[in-house]
RNA sequence: GGAGAAGUACCCAAGUGGUGAAGGGGCUCCCCUGCUAAGGGAGUAGGUUGGGUGACUGGCGCGAGGGUUCAAAUCCCUCCUUCUCCGCCA
């Protein structure tokens, strides 16, 4: 959420970050400006009749004991009780009004990213190593799986629906090796491990932006209000709600495991074969909470640490910095982590660190003091993946494959996998 | 899922309708004491929204949200969480 400080004292601004996105929101600008300035007023009007309710209220018992008589003043009261009453009610509908326009304004963009349209105009950073060369005919991973009977989507489909998997033997024990590897190594570089529900509540869901705009991209249960999370970054980002943090604790980072359950609204039709778009999938997430002064630092970093479980698996890849088009709701910079998937013939996203600056923490009241004596501000907030477990296996199958069929263990996982081949 | 109890500050805790939410511990500062211990004094309800150029000043805050009342921590309703017991279960 932005804050409504900015909207008022510079407009345009909003306005014009919003362009950037690709959205003309200038008339919601201006009428979320009207809003405020109704909202205001009303609360003036009614915090002074407030103030004489409550100064009133202190006289009454005094004239009572003294024997006077109130009828004059509680002739006054009731006349304020129903101008009061009335007009709380309006200005909870104001408040309403206000804050439904302000959940839908997405984040400005930083200013160092590049301006662009879509994922065309997206900035490549760097790369590191080069697109596999293969002596034979590559296969994809989805052929692979099926040939080492490893990766079974049929079962999956009549056992669940579409867009599912079962994985098998050392494909089952493959997608455990790489989750126990990704934990390991961001824990050895200073993430705290976290395990998190996989549920959540409309609160948690709301506190990170994925509500109430996207609402229709996320499982929710019939019979509570709690939702499937989409990635471990709602139940761990979550876990500091409200919560006033000590400055010297920042930053706080914590990695986690989770599966993550996406709808895929909207994608029939892509990605239909393999792992790359699952309605379930595993995920290490990385979290960070951080001082804003040196958020940007920490961004840089947490794409490092993200980036290094790849280098040491091995995996060609590239960082590519999303231009203001393509960046998500929340997010205020992206870069995105691509890995190169043979079958594609591209790269292919694995991985999306960003920094939310402070639109998740004003929804979530995320606060820090960064000394004791310090008013209370909000923290900025950070996540990445660390990496994407499902399009990992797929990655490995495809660069690490041989002309006979078997796959070859990437070395850091041998000791895990207990196997330096897979056939 | 059923029955009962409870949620007040960093911690413990008083407060069952009426003029600013007791008290204690802890913490911070000051005084005294050669040091320590003990003692004395002061401060310590955060936070969030508003108004004012400003010194200042208002509203809301006792788990959350509604309601009754001139007035709610206190009465009523709904929900959440915790504890005890029962049931169920990995």
């Amino acid at each position: 959420m932005l804050d409504i400080r900015i909207i008022r004292e510079n407009p345009q601004l909003v306005k014009d970050a919003m362009k950037k996105r690709n959205k003309d929101m200038d008339a919601l600008v201006d009428e979320v400006l009207a809003i405020d300035v109704q909202r205001r007023e009303l609360t003036v009007k009614l915090d002074q009749l407030k103030q004489e309710q409550n100064a009133a209220s202190r006289e009454i018992p005094k004239i009572k004991k003294e024997g006077g008589d109130i009828s004059a003043i509680m002739a006054r009261m009731n006349e304020i009780k129903e101008t009061v009453k009335s007009g709380d009610v309006q200005l909870s509908e104001l408040e309403a009004k206000q804050q439904k326009i302000m959940y839908e304004f997405p984040n400005i963009p930083n200013p160092t990213i590049p301006v662009g349209k879509d994922d065309s105009d997206n900035v490549e950073i760097r790369r590191w190593g080069e697109p596999t060369a293969f002596d034979f005919e590559p296969k994809a991973h989805w052929d692979i799986g099926a040939d080492l009977g490893i990766l079974d989507p049929e079962t999956a489909a009549k056992v669940t629906g579409a867009r599912f998997h079962f994985y098998k033997a050392a494909g089952a024990r493959l997608e455990r090796a790489i989750i126990n590897f990704f934990l390991n190594t961001h824990t050895e570089h200073g993430y705290t491990e976290v395990f998190p529900p996989f549920m959540v509540n409309r609160a948690s869901m709301t506190g990170t932006g994925q509500l109430p705009k996207f609402e229709e991209d996320a499982f929710r249960l019939e019979r509570e209000d709690y939702f499937l999370i989409p990635t471990a970054e709602v139940p761990v980002t979550n876990m500091h709600r409200s919560d006033i943090l000590e400055g010297a604790q920042l930053p706080i980072s914590y990695c986690a495991y989770s599966a993550c359950f996406r709808a895929e609204a909207g994608s029939a039709g892509r990605d239909t074969r393999g792992l790359i778009r699952q309605h379930q999938f595993n995920k290490v997430e990385l979290v960070k909470f951080a001082d804003p002064e040196t958020s940007y630092d920490e961004l840089e970093k947490l794409t490092n640490d993200a980036e290094r479980v790849l280098q040491l698996l091995g995996l060609p890849h590239r960082v590519v910095c999303l231009c203001s088009g393509d960046i998500g709701f929340s997010s205020a910079k992206t870069y995105d982590i691509e890995v190169w998937m043979p079958s594609y013939g591209r790269y292919v996203e694995i991985s999306s660190c960003s920094n939310f600056e402070d639109f998740q923490a004003r929804r979530a009241a995320i606060r820090f003091k960064r000394t004791p004596a310090d008013k209370a501000q909000l923290v900025h907030t950070l996540n990445g993946s660390g990496v994407a477990v499902g399009r990992t296996v797929a990655a490995i199958l495809e660069n690490y494959q041989n002309a006979d069929g078997s796959v070859t263990v990437p070395e850091v996982l041998r000791p895990y996998m207990g196997t330096d081949i897979i056939k």
